[in-house]
DNA sequence: TTTTCATTGATTATCGATTATTTTTAAATC
DNA sequence: GATTTAAAAATAATCGATAATCAATGAAAA
């Protein structure tokens, strides 16, 4: 009567290559977060298929991913729409990553190695020096780039892998907000001393110190956003 | 320069009828949760289009779903699986979930009002009484049920959705390993009991003792479940 | 032994047609 | 004029057959 039940911790990454409905929902969820979707609007499935040249199937099969991600919104029969922003979900978004990031950041410190070192002091200079010295038009792209990636990295040696996609939902989020409500906003001299005084206190080891200064850091950036969302909801 | 970006809350909940590819997700997952799938099992598409008697489209709309949420693991060009269990996962989960779900149950109590206290008395007492009485086939389902039922119930006054969809996700894990490595066990006194006085603490709006007492309910909880894969895994 | 290649089986993608459902439009009724 | 009802149009969802692509396997060559 007592089966046994296989237990196996994860298997290796797949090195293979994307399949077609993979790479669409990443194109597709760029799209979501940079705001070329606009929140609320309307998808027609025919028309995003016309203009990615593919078929429904996988274009399906993409949407369906975004939507049980939250990032759209599935109503069954009646299409698909990108999903709207209001400022409860802004502030229920930011509270719960000041709760969770700082929680995955402790646990990468505890498991912190020279790889993850090198990742995180790299991604900051790349991170400072674009701040310094970009000012193309890919300059609001570049920047959300490296700076998702430095926040990830900072989190990358966290051996909780839901806990990861928690944030990383979070992050995609946040994220939304921010380039919805602040585009083209130059970087506030402020959140990019906070980005080297957090680094500095990962290197040094001290989960207490860097999690407080994530928690700050995350909840500070927020206003601005917070702001410019109450700003325009007036008009 | 600037645009308006559309504000809003989430819409009405839907009221249409479900996609086929819709129902399909909920009963991929009861088979999931329930063990009827085993972990890491190969799931080969043409066999289970045939066994639900629908086609293949829905069918992968589902599974992708499913994949992104977790309970099933999609590898590109090489088929699905469903999700794998381990020690470590385990230990994520519980430990996921006495941070968050108390976080919810917070919120739910500080936004309490009668019909919750309706939904969470009226649902203890179904789960009292199936405990006492009933002893049929369905046992185990109905148990399942009544007590996940009872756990978001709970927390069902929470102005969160985000975070009563981590909670979901992580009561179905948690869920799934107690089905796995528990199944058929009768259930521990000491659980009905906590249950009991979770439930009153909450009537009586003390949220430091309702959330202290959930945490410990569902730290010691899975102590069991965490036995019975250590045993298995020896094995 | 290692590498390369072709075979095989499975997965993924495409297409066009069909069915079901919702939304829109128009007509009818109050 | 406002509300209901009925028909029509538009949109979504599903199906099944087929084609293209990829990974795993084992044989042949280096």
């Amino acid at each position: 009567m007592t089966r046994q039940i296989p237990i196996g911790s994860e298997p290796a990454p797949e090195r293979g290559r994307a399949t077609l409905a993979t790479s669409l929902v990443e194109r597709l969820r760029q799209e979501v977060l940079s705001g070329e979707l606009l929140p609320g609007q309307r998808i027609r499935l025919e028309e995003l298929r016309d203009r990615y040249g593919v078929s429904l199937s996988p274009l399906r099969e993409a949407v369906s991913r975004l939507g049980s991600e939250g990032l759209l919104l599935i109503e069954d029969q009646r299409g698909v729409r990108v999903a709207p922003v209001s400022a409860e979900n802004l502030a229920e978004v930011v509270e719960l990553r000041a709760d969770l990031e700082p929680k995955a950041l402790r646990d990468s410190i505890l498991h912190a190695d020279e790889e993850w070192e090198v990742r995180i002091t790299g991604t900051l200079m790349q991170l400072s020096r674009q701040e310094k010295t970009d000012n193309g038009q890919q300059r609001v792209e570049r920047w959300e780039r490296l700076h998702r990636q430095l926040h990830m990295s900072l989190i990358s040696a966290c051996r909780m892998p839901l806990l990861l996609q928690f944030c990383s939902m979070l992050n995609d989020r946040g994220d939304r907000y921010r380039r919805l409500f602040l585009a083209n906003r130059t970087v506030d001299q402020r959140v990019a001393l906070e980005h080297h005084q957090l680094v500095e206190a990962c290197l040094e080891r001290d989960a207490d110190k860097a999690c407080g200064l994530l928690r700050a850091h995350i909840e500070g950036a927020a206003v601005y956003v917070y702001e410019a969302l109450a700003r325009q909801d007036q008009d």
